[in-house]
DNA sequence: TAACATTATGTAATAATATAACATTTATAA
DNA sequence: TTATAAATGTTATATTATTACATAATGTTA
């Protein structure tokens, strides 16, 4: 539902500027690439980012402190998120893995908290960094 | 192995009050603490934390930028890391849950890419502040 | 539609986090 | 003991993110 929200101007441009990256991308990056079209200072991106966040429409990398649009459809507003992550080129993809999701999302340990969310960076080698 | 490294002196007072604390510090924060001990530069603390982080000693929390001491000899010198964090008092473990550990080091998905490194980071509610 | 509340925007300043560059010292290994 | 690597010290600066305050646009409801 919440994915379907109206994004206001300043929310669409820094969406649009996401999802039409090959990269996930930093906040100082996508402010130099929206000065042309009136967005000016930091805090217009950020705040547009953390709305963008909250509604499900991209996701933090945060051991890349970068943002990438939300490829997923399963992962319900943000709240259980995997990636994965090329230490060579930096390529980063959501994971889509309904196995994982189910064994995080329902994980239990013994410390008596509740969890509703979390977030899982896997690091390694792809396919392409592999094979040079 | 490299976890019985002996630490340099700047490493050492450095790991000390990681591991003294009840709570994850920021590097800022260390830096205050460290200034009495004549550790005056900001690079002198990321240059101690970036060697704790290599050989294991302390783990860097993505989602705070704060550091912890390893409380857990099973995880490899810091390729396989949980940690669970409250999100109303701030409160972050870490996790030693050898199924975890387990599932997730063995995680494969169809992208061909050959990880050897992940973090988790589980977010919820601790048992205190849920019974608030 | 007027009144109110909520959300979004604009702007300036500054705080917080992290690294580059270079010189020097200490520890380790050959 | 000389060479090499690792650690330190220092200054400057880059990068990431927020505070504070003013205004405008949008949505809600009486």
């Amino acid at each position: 539902m919440q994915k379907e929200n109206i994004l206001s101007k300043n929310q669409q441009i820094i969406f649009d500027i996401i999802d039409k990256s090959s990269e996930p991308l930093k906040a100082y990056a996508i402010l130099f690439n929206v000065q042309k079209k009136g967005i000016k200072a930091p805090l217009q991106v950020y705040r547009a980012l953390d709305k963008l966040v909250e509604i499900g429409k991209i996701h933090k990398i945060e051991s890349r402190n970068a943002f990438i649009a939300c490829q997923n459809s399963r992962c319900q507003i943000s709240k259980a998120t995997a990636f994965s992550i090329c230490e060579v080129c930096e390529k980063v993809s959501e994971i889509d893995n309904p196995k994982l999701s189910k064994y995080l999302s329902s994980f239990k340990d013994n410390s008596e908290m509740n969890y509703n969310k979390y977030n899982v960076e896997f690091f390694g080698l792809c396919k392409k960094c592999k094979n040079k």
